[in-house]
Order: structure tokens, then C-alpha cells, then sequence
DNA sequence: ATTTCATACAGGGAAATCACCCTATTTTAA
DNA sequence: TTAAAATAGGGTGATTTCCCTGTATGAAAT
């Protein structure tokens, strides 16, 4: 009896050839294929068998790898949850984790890890490659509020409008704070961020995913 | 007689997958897949049939889709190139077909439609999906060098620059020219960019894709 | 209840850098 | 051979960066 798997990823040619690989593995079918978290959601509703394995990309219009991962979470929590990603500084990787996957695998990855993976999976409940390859550290940045590196809001909030053209002093009235005020915002996060000028704020904050272009 | 196809990826569950789905059509074969531009060299040169198109992925590691466009069209002209890429809105897909490229296909395609741009490259030569779809107007800019926001080489160097934690003099030191030559290539480019601080030129640039972080 | 202490908020001032004027020379192209 | 473009110099006010200090506020400790 082979086991029943879905795929939802908005690349049609990806999402086609890799359910035509997966269908070549001794142990699995491929019974769901979805563009999208919503398709998703329309074709789990009907389906005859559901998948015990969902292999979901991170990166979709409509609706996104962790809102479709929550919901699947949520609404079948047996289904053991497998994300899909470009690179491992997607910052959205660890919010998969948190959404409910056992799992992430990078794109890259060659078909025989693939196989292995689900393989792990079955048995163990989860699976995990090299996890060298990704820099954790990083990843589970600003989680820890005591750590001394951690963001406050009001600094986000400071980051955003530094990527923004506008002068401190504009950034003062936004945020209605003393022009000193922003001044120590700015420095703390100088030393927060391992940068020394506001060039380099903003390229630590978009590196960092901290705020979005 | 299949026609034989080469296949250059960098995500190798991609590349493995979308070669086993180009198996599957009547009249194509596989017959070489490479990880970048440099394993394709390799392989070009030992194989025993020579690939009569060759499906390139646009951003990879090593050396990227238009080097190894050029590369291939330089050194086997008769082969004809399909750019495959991520987002319409890439940059890169004009020089890809500046490469040399006879078609650009998006990675979100149905398979059906693949085939038929196979199947049309060979009897036309050249390939082209909806075109519609594509934002010509953005892709094309700063081609035309008569225009007055036509962006030259120096500045596309001074932009690169201007997006580190350097100041001006460092970058002019960098750059081998006096701080007041830095002075117009910036000035410059805040008119041509529409922007009047570095912080405005850094948010311009990687909105326009004119620098990577 | 009061002290202690950390933290957010705020001020003055100085040196470096940036943005923006003006002009002048050299190179390139028509 | 002109005209345009790239390179470069001087000067100025605004902004940024980096020191110093001081004051609320609220939580923890005595």
C-alpha cells in the first residue's frame, strides 16, 4: 500500500514534475496537487483519500506556505506537514516550523534525500538534513526577549521609517518622540545590529527581513 | 528520432524532476542536466549528442544564466536557448535574451504548455507565451542610452558602493576618483532615480534591482 | 514604605559626513 | 572643431554620529 501525498506549490511545472517524481518512488502516490493554499483547502474537502504527507513551498500568492500550514495543522493535525524552500535564510522557515511542519527541505536537495526524508518521516515523525547548512542562530533571532540583541516594537517601528526618506527629525514628529529620542533608538540598534550608519541599519534591516522594501 | 534537451538548474530536485517530466514527452530525451553553467561546460564537452535546445534557469550560483546564455551562443550557435525563470519581474530575462535566449518561460507554466513551446521552437525558432504578462516597459529600461534616466556603468559601480557602510570618501578611495567626482555620480542619480538623500538612492536601487544585497 | 536599580526618554555640544551650490579642466563624440 | 560629457576643486549649511549628562517611570529588594 503506498502512501498518499500532496503537494501545493505555485509553480505549475514544479509542482507537476516533482508529483511525477514522487509518483516514481516505490512507496508513495501522489493524491493532491494544489497551486495554492485555497485550491488546497477546496480539494482536501473533497478528496477521497487524504494525504498523510503534505509537501508545502513557503513562498505563494493567495495564501501563503504558513497560513496553509496552520490550517492544515489545525483542521487535520495527522497529517505530518513538510516544507518546501529556495534558501535557508528564509526568514519564513522557522514560522513553518511553528505553523506545524516536521519538517523543511530545501529545493536543492537531491531526489534520493527526497525519498529518504519521507522515509524518516514515517518512521520517526520528523526529519532532519544537515542542519549546519542553517544558520538557527539567526533564524530564532529577536525571539528571546532577554537576549541583549532583541528589537524592541518601538525600534521596529523606528526601522521602518528609517527606510523611508526621511530625516530624523521627521522620524521624531512620526513617532512623536524627541529628536534625542530617536538618537538613542538609532544607537542602540547601531550596536543591536553590528553597524555603525544608518546605510547600514538598512541593510542589516532588509538583510534581516526586520522590514520590508 | 526524440530531440535531445539539456537541462541547466541549480535547485537539483527542480532539475531532476523537470528532466524526468521532459522524458516523458514523445519527442524530447534528456540528455544532459548540469547544476550551473561551469558542470554544463564540462558536460558539453564529453558528450557524445549534443543537446538541440537547452532550458537555463536564470539566477544560479557559480555562473548564472546569462554567462553561461552567452557562453552557449557563442560556442555552439546553433543551439537554441529557453531562459527559465522565477517572476516575470526579473531583471535578469533581458539579458538572457540579449544572451542569445529564443524564448523565456516563467517556472509557473503547465507542463502542456512546455511542450508546445518545445514543439514551436523547433519549427519557428523562437517561442514567445503571452506576452502580455510581461512588464516590457520595466524590463527594458535603462536600455535606452539616449535617455536622459539612462543609468551609465560608473554610477551602476558608485550604486554598488554606495550600498555599504562606506562613506563617500571611502568610496571614492575605492573607486580611484576625487570625493567631488562621487558628488556627481550621486547628484545624478538622484535626479535620474527621483530621490535626494543616499538613503532614498540604497531604497531606489534595490527596488529597481539595479544592486543585489 | 522607601530605597535601589534598570530602562525609556530627553538635552547640549562637537566632529564627521552629507547635500548642494558654484566653477574649471579634461575627455569624448559629433 | 565644437559641443557635450566626465572629472574635479572650493565652500556652506544641514544632517548624522557620537560623546557627555539628566529626569521620569516602574519593578524588585530591603
Amino acid at each position: 500500500m503506498k502512501i498518499p501525498v500532496g503537494i501545493v506549490d505555485d509553480h505549475q511545472l514544479f509542482l507537476k514534475s516533482l508529483g511525477l517524481m514522487l509518483s516514481g518512488f516505490d512507496n508513495y502516490t501522489v493524491t493532491i496537487e494544489a497551486l495554492n493554499g485555497k485550491e488546497l483547502q477546496l480539494k482536501m474537502k473533497t478528496t477521497e483519500i487524504l494525504p498523510q504527507i503534505l509537501l508545502l513551498d513557503v513562498n505563494m500568492p493567495v495564501m501563503d506556505g504558513i497560513e496553509t500550514a496552520s490550517w492544515v495543522h489545525a483542521n487535520y493535525p495527522d497529517i505530518k506537514l513538510v516544507a518546501l524552500s529556495m534558501n535557508d535564510t528564509d526568514k519564513a522557515i522557522i514560522g513553518m516550523i511553528r505553523a506545524g511542519c516536521c519538517a523543511y527541505l530545501l529545493k536543492d536537495i537531491h531526489p534520493i534525500e527526497l525519498e529518504k526524508a519521507l522515509n524518516e518521516i514515517n518512521v520517526k515523525g520528523y526529519y532532519n538534513e544537515d542542519a549546519g547548512n542553517i544558520n538557527f542562530r539567526r533564524m530564532f533571532m529577536n525571539e528571546d526577549k532577554n537576549d541583549p540583541r532583541y528589537i524592541t516594537d518601538k525600534e521596529k517601528q523606528f526601522l521602518q521609517f528609517a527606510c523611508m526618506e526621511l530625516s530624523y527629525k521627521q522620524i521624531a514628529d512620526e513617532m512623536s518622540v524627541a529628536e534625542r529620542t530617536i538618537d538613542n533608538y538609532r544607537d542602540s540598534l547601531f550596536t543591536k545590529l553590528g553597524v555603525h550608519s544608518r546605510i547600514g541599519l538598512i541593510l542589516e534591516a532588509l538583510r534581516r527581513d526586520l522590514v520590508k522594501l
